[in-house]
DNA sequence: TATTGAAATGTAAGCCCTTACATTGATAGC
DNA sequence: GCTATCAATGTAAGGGCTTACATTTCAATA
């Protein structure tokens, strides 16, 4: 049934191959009772083009290619859900690929193998955090590459102002009168991670806060990088059994507050929190957060790799969104006071 | 820099493409001086077999497509993080493809074109809720495919008894004396919210209690067929806004839960909650909820498709998990008098 | 009726690999 | 020194498609 050729229905058909491939590829130039005849066979014969063999003739893939180090994220579900809905007005397929993050060096090299290999005609790499020399390298490749979650000079990238994302938080604890503000972080052997830490810094150096590094706090579950709820939760019951515990908290991703708030619950304590995200479940349990528009962000990755795909020559663009400040319950002063 | 073919590598190095070929196969009966001398060559040309080319000449991809009408949801995440760890210990590629299910005859004939165009040696099917006259002419390509929460005689599947599911969650209010079960169901129309209905209705009808239709709701958001944090929560307030409101209330994903949680919370109303699925979030947010092991659902779903790559004429085999009812704060009695 | 040109179709090379089979060259056994 | 053997390598035929170019057909025109 499957596994007919192109060769089967140009014999059944009664005409040649050439004949064939232009009725599957809706050539004009094909007198209508042919291409009838043709399609009528290979409906029959359950005849569709071969993708690898397609691929392979044309120079083209009609594929665009998501890489992903960890798929199972919020954070990537919601791009991605930007991405599937964006592409679906083109006329292309969307394949997924998972690298897996076990040693950085390794994780370069699968993604150079994907590009050597030539799996599709552009590609969207998503939080993957290459450092600049391995970008650079990506760079001469030469393909359309869009980056998002993460920049380049000479890349299309999409991403968000992380540094303004974190200040943000913390100046509402500053300017709220809270000074002493834990932050929960992923693991600190992660690039997303060491910079949001660097931001936390920084924005209590401004505001001529001292710094208390046994605020900066982090779960023992490694998995996912210490992106899980699990971690989160972890991280705050420490926080909360230190002599003198924080009197707000920030927390590197929604889903870690989510854990966090658990913690707080069980031991009867209400701190004011504000995670890192907005992920959907956010708005419906109460968690303040600095929004990162991630469904746009799937939406514009694939437009501008489009872009790109259709005209090589473009200068590179950098779309650099801006985080929101969500005030929600979590961080309910009153409420938090009265906890 | 990228782009040299295997010819150019064995124009560079003096040797055949045949050679070459050998040479990155890592095959055997290959001089180590000409091995090292090939591999030389091939990175200093950034060569790499592409894999278009490769995938037509041997009749093989290497290559697993996982087919899902919907990406970004909570349960295909869990899945897919159990895919993901499994496949990871073979040496395959993983493609994720996103059929849109705008119109189902519409998607059953992306599915049937994803197979004609052999675009991997195996397929994993997740969620698709096609008839079994589709799945028919499915099995009639005769290729290694495995479905996952959703059977078919005659196909591996791995799925869950939804029906017992269903049941435990009833049973629970039931034996707790609590008859007046409100059910929020995803849309109406598609298949696993039927068959949840169907499950409620029974187990009702068993106990004797009379089924009262204005207790089956759904939201007006049909957004991902209802299966939203928005649809659980527009449920619910409806729910609550009943002449004669529920008193306990069953939801057919902790999503919806979620969201109807919102809205007890809004209105001051607690009336005991039972979700279904046990994502990873609702341990966190007290949700009690049945237990679907995703993770499990997908890393057997590899398991499968590999045991049957192996070997094409193993008999099909249906693995069913049971269903577990999870008991948290959500359902917690007391508390529901009190509020 | 012969000629022309456009429309319809066919032929064959090429895309980049793999692999069966053929060839080469060296070593061992006599 | 000569043949049998085997390891190492090469040759060439695909795999299933696209597409430039060649050919055929046939209606329109002179």
């Amino acid at each position: 049934m499957a596994g007919s050729t192109i060769y089967d229905i140009a014999k059944k058909a009664g005409v040649s191959i050439a004949t064939v491939s232009r009725v599957m590829n809706n050539s004009d130039g094909i007198a209508d009772k042919t291409r009838e005849k043709v399609l009528k066979v290979a409906d029959d014969l359950g005849y569709y083009p071969q993708a690898y063999a397609q691929g392979l003739a044309r120079k083209k893939k009609n594929v665009i290619m998501v890489v992903v180090p960890v798929l199972s994220n919020y954070f990537f579900m919601e791009v991605l859900a930007g991405i599937q809905d964006e592409i679906s007005k083109y006329n292309y397929d969307l394949n997924i690929f998972n690298v897996q993050s076990n040693g950085d060096d390794n994780m370069f090299s699968q993604v150079e193998n994907i590009i050597k290999r030539q799996w599709a005609d552009g590609y969207l790499f998503i939080s993957t955090h290459m450092d600049d020399e391995e970008l650079k390298k990506l760079q001469e490749y030469d393909i359309p590459i869009t980056l998002i979650d993460e920049s380049y000079h000479g890349m299309d990238s999409v991403l968000v102002d992380n540094d303004e994302g974190v200040e943000k938080a913390m100046y509402y604890f500053l300017d709220n009168g809270i000074q002493r503000i834990a932050m929960i972080s992923g693991m600190k052997t992660s690039k997303p991670g060491k910079k949001r830490i660097e931001g936390y810094k920084n924005a209590l150096q401004e505001a001529g806060v001292a710094i208390d590094d046994e605020l900066i706090m982090m779960g023992e579950s490694t998995y996912r990088d210490g992106f899980s709820e699990q971690n989160g939760y972890e991280a705050m019951k420490k926080l909360l059994e230190l002599a003198n515990p924080p009197e707000g908290c920030f927390c590197t991703s929604d889903i870690q507050a989510v854990g966090a708030m658990k913690a707080m619950e069980e031991k009867g304590i209400n701190i004011p929190i504000i995670g890192y995200d907005d992920i959907t479940i956010s708005n419906f349990i109460g968690l303040s957060t600095i929004r990162q528009p991630m469904y746009d962000m799937g939406m514009l990755g694939i437009k501008r790799l489009m872009k790109r795909m259709k005209n090589r020559d473009l200068k590179p663009e950098q779309k650099v969104f801006t985080p929101e400040l969500i005030l929600r319950s979590s961080t309910d002063m009153e409420a938090a006071e009265n906890g």
